[in-house]
DNA sequence: TCTGGGGTCCTAGGACCC
DNA sequence: TCTGGGGTCCTAGGACCC
């Protein structure tokens, strides 16, 4: 397996994106440049926090996740925005199409990062070349600050790319680890959490360096299969393939909500999980997928936060069955306190025809035969609702339903874009 | 007066089967 | 009367990232 990948002489980009919403907002508004600038949820309740911000905004000590009222108070002139995804959403998919223009192997990593394979783009030039061609192609064409970093491997270009900001190109190859990795503290590592740093420290390791020299029997225990890769990293080595299709499809479908304030009652909470249900509902409708587990979230006043799921018999994916189960879940796992966040996700995700294909399966081989027919048609319903025998004897789905929900990836376009890829 | 919402991956324990 | 060892599936929780 190891031998299918090149062992030496890869080169990677990895390009991000300066404070990609708050600078797309510049772009559509240049009277923003230049100002403090944030990008925040729920602007009028007092729960809504930052998601981005400019970097005039960051030189008051604003910060990502930093609660709004706080940002105010360390800048009080910051101009407040909320999220317009579309817009993010469709200049991601300027970007990477420009990226595109580069190397066949561009492996998105999320709306405003990516990978880029260029080991055999050198026709179009020494790779600095091409970094500065990129980056100079999105800030002409789409007024949007980039940074890229120029390594062997995937973790070394991502760390790179974060090293200098915005407009930024370094370069990391793998002699440099030493003296420019090694000096900082673990928890600059991508991959390495406040957790992870705070584990790492107990057994006397506070550095990149330390970790690269660490023993891998202790790391194991402490950080299971991952202190093992971790060590590799600081290492300088990475062997994974910059991978297109690597997010083509979701694994999982969810939405949740923070309420204005905890809610202890019973009827107000079902109606939340109706209309988290329905956009559940959509956004797997819209994927064209349907959920073999549904599971739910709830937080509680004092951030206590649990999570239950189901699996089921049959893939679900009409908003009734999902709130169906979401409430059988929640009335038997609420423990009646005020409740701070409710959530629905569905996972196990089933290609649409595959699911039916399979339920035809399931009522007519194996159902049919043990029972008369009439009981496996009155069973299905009772059990899933009327529709079930109409959707497993049509394999219809909905071609004109457009979706405005706010995912923060376009995975559509990511589909679109891999499939051009292979004409 | 605190800490959103979207995800992915890994681990660990229990049930169950052979 | 007490009891191996391996494997898989399911569930819950945790860590991390953007």
């Amino acid at each position: 397996m190891k031998e299918m990948y090149p062992k030496k002489g890869r080169v990677i980009l990895h390009v991000d994106m300066n404070s990609f919403y708050a600078s797309v907002e510049m772009a559509y508004d240049s009277s923003l440049k230049g100002k403090p600038l944030a990008i925040a949820g729920n602007v009028e309740e007092r729960r809504g926090i930052i998601v981005t911000c400019s970097y005039e905004a960051r030189k008051f000590g604003v910060k990502t996740t930093m609660p709004l009222w706080e940002a105010k108070k360390l800048c009080p002139q910051l101009i407040v925005r909320t999220p317009n995804f579309n817009r993010y959403r469709l200049a991601s998919k300027a970007m990477f199409e420009i990226l595109s223009q580069y190397s066949s192997l561009v492996e998105p990593v999320s709306i405003d990062e990516g990978y880029i394979d260029i080991t055999d783009s050198y026709e179009l030039g020494n790779p600095i070349q091409i970094a500065e061609s990129i980056q100079k192609r999105i800030l002409e064409e789409l007024d949007l600050p980039c940074s890229i970093g120029i390594a062997p491997n995937k973790f070394l270009a991502k760390m790179a790319s974060d090293m200098k900001k915005p407009l930024g190109i370094t370069i990391l190859r793998k002699r440099d680890v030493p003296q420019i990795l090694w000096p900082l503290a673990t928890n600059e590592m991508h991959g390495v959490g406040k957790k992870s740093a705070a584990k790492l420290s107990t057994i006397g390791i506070q550095t990149i360096g330390e970790l690269a020299k660490g023993n891998e029997i202790q790391l194991k225990k402490l950080l299971g299969i991952n202190g093992i890769r971790l060590k590799e990293r600081a290492n300088g080595l990475d062997e994974r393939p910059v991978d297109p299709e690597s997010v083509a499809e979701f694994k999982s479908i969810g939405n949740s909500t923070t309420l204005p304030k905890d809610v202890a009652n019973q009827k107000e909470l079902f109606s939340i999980l109706e209309t988290l249900s329905q956009t559940v509902s959509i956004r797997l409708k819209r994927e064209n997928v349907l959920a073999g587990a549904i599971a739910i979230t709830i937080r509680y006043k004092n951030r206590k936060t649990i999570t239950r799921s189901k699996k089921l018999a049959n893939p679900i994916g009409l908003k009734e069955e999902i709130v169906s189960y979401a409430k059988e879940l929640f009335v038997k796992n609420w423990n009646g306190n005020p409740v701070r966040l409710l959530g629905i996700t569905g996972s196990d995700l089933l290609d649409h025809e595959e699911a039916v294909r399979q339920l035809d399966l399931f009522s007519y081989e194996s159902e049919a035969r043990k029972e008369p027919l009439f009981k496996v048609v009155s069973l299905l319903r009772e059990k899933y609702g009327k529709n079930i025998i109409d959707k497993a004897g049509s394999h219809q789905v909905d071609p004109n339903h457009q979706i405005g929900t706010e995912t923060s990836f376009n995975k559509d376009f990511l589909r679109s874009f891999n499939e051009k890829k292979k004409e």
